[in-house]
DNA sequence: ACGACCCTATAGAAAACGTCTATAGCTAGG
DNA sequence: CCTAGCTATAGACGTTTTCTATAGGGTCGT
């Protein structure tokens, strides 16, 4: 069965003349004549009277009529799906994150997002950058935003830097010294979060490198409940910048920086499967709008707690 | 587009592989890329993603996959439905009929029918035999039974003789005697039906041709209200037959021959448009109904006070 | 009553398309 | 490094589709 013929038909049905549909259908008479005597015969039933006035439905042609007609809308909402998809005006995205990334960044990205594109629709899966990327995959997901991991079948798009910056309740020793070092944070009150993540993985590593060793004082399983233990007074803690702007900014938390450590970071990146070619449609939209924003400083302007 | 294009893209998806495919589709891996590639030129995106390992779906073909799916499935079920028309296993019949047909015959022929295809819907229309043809002819019902018509676009099925019998209450003079007249009748006080219907005319110019002039009492516009009139004595009535089956073996109403009287009776028959080629489907399955029943002595077995 | 017109069906030739076999090109895995 | 497995390509062949032209049948109007 040729879809010619499906479209043969409902355009004779509608008009009841052969000749005005193929005129229609830009064809001629004949060689629609002939689509409907395939298609009839290969249904193995006659779904037209032949009358002196044109084509009449029978019984068969009405019953065919409907998935017919079902048919065709399919073909033609298909193609207008890919129409919108390429013009990223309407389709999903599903996108996978880091837990700082979903919780920090990823609603002020995606409140710019919705509004540039009202008609796509968005879904997070938010897990360690690990499981993220298997996500990706498994194609769970069709782009992730993650610490930089290495894999064959990836590709990177680099984002912004997340720095690791030491932050302090208001009034503190440090807020007002000029100068920290790194012997004075060790021998402070640290808390530290998440201990499956790769920050806390990165902290540990970059006091054991400096030959130091911190005296933990509790560790979380998330950065906002490590954030209040910090604002009650209970430690000080490094935590990434994205994670602190809001706090950082209405001065519940203070910054301090620390001479004589290097500087702590870890590069987020977003990440997609190799072999799925250019980036297309929603994907597209979403990488565009990462390039042309700063991910970091976004976390400023919309930061969760506002 | 061709179906064989949407409908490699759905087996491709599957599999995931185009020589499996092919193999699946019984056709050569060339002929089936080859349509893939149509397809994916036609919409202007590549569907997938070529790897080592095989095909995988792009964003673009995921998104173009349901609407693949929903077209295929919808002329399979088209298909299907004319099968099932084929063999009126399924499907939708709309009757007319004439009220004495519609109340009395249709529901008995309907039991079997419904008993012998369950998947048919049917419904029905009622009026007098000049509105029906004319549903006919607008083609608002397939199939309709009424009495006797002739119209240049219709053609007929002889179903029954209805024969109008003179029906009196028991108890009655009649009843008893061996020899009733033309004029005992005319006499009589006569109770009629539906001054619209044809009846109603026949019983009018029966008397008149015989030069008699009928003593009306009173004229109902249905059956039903007549045969009760009857029984409570008001008068005697001339009815058709198959609408006092129920009464007459139940002996809440007797049965009178006239003895100098030709036999009255209409010709009940099913007529369908002549344009429409032979029965098909649901109708036919009707049709053979009525050709193996007895549509007027069905009327006996069950009359719709049962 | 007859001719003009309108409809679908058919015939036959030309063109277009799909399908096949054979093979290239590429990558992963042993 | 070579083989196996995958898709892409080339070129020939055959079928199908499409076209123009025309037949056949019936209605409507004059």
């Amino acid at each position: 069965m040729l879809l010619a013929q499906v479209e043969g038909f409902l355009e004779v049905a509608r008009r009841g003349n052969v000749s005005r549909a193929a005129e229609a259908m830009f064809v001629t008479q004949p060689t629609l004549t002939a689509r409907l005597h395939a298609l009839e015969r290969e249904l193995g039933e006659p779904l037209f009277a032949r009358t002196r006035r044109g084509m009449r439905l029978t019984d068969a042609g009405r019953a065919f009529l409907p998935y017919a007609e079902r048919a065709m809308r399919a073909v033609r909402d298909g193609r207008q799906a890919l129409t919108d998809a390429r013009s990223a005006s309407a389709g999903r995205l599903v996108l996978g994150a880091a837990p700082a990334v979903s919780t920090y960044v990823l609603p002020a990205l995606l409140q710019r997002f919705a509004a540039a594109y009202p008609r796509i629709e968005v879904a997070v899966r938010t897990g360690h950058s690990e499981d993220v990327l298997q996500m990706l995959l498994r194609e769970e997901v069709q782009l992730a935003m993650v610490r930089t991991m290495r894999h064959p079948d990836i590709e990177s798009i680099p984002l912004y830097e997340e720095a690791l910056v030491l932050v302090v309740p208001p009034g503190h020793p440090f807020a007002k010294r000029s100068n920290v070092g790194i012997a004075d944070v060790a021998s402070e009150r640290l808390i530290f979060f998440d201990r499956t993540s790769s920050y806390y993985e990165l902290t540990q590593s970059f006091f054991l490198s400096l030959g130091v060793t911190p005296r933990e004082v509790m560790e979380l399983d998330n950065i906002e409940s490590a954030k209040k233990m910090v604002e009650r007074r209970l430690g000080i803690a490094l935590l990434p910048r994205t994670a602190v702007a809001g706090e950082l900014a209405a001065k519940t938390l203070m910054q301090v920086a620390v001479t004589d450590a290097p500087a702590m970071s870890q590069k987020i990146v977003a990440i997609r499967r190799r072999d799925q070619g250019r980036p297309s449609g929603t994907v597209a939209a979403f990488v565009n709008l990462l390039r042309e924003s700063d991910p970091a400083a976004v976390a400023h302007i919309a930061s969760p707690l506002r």
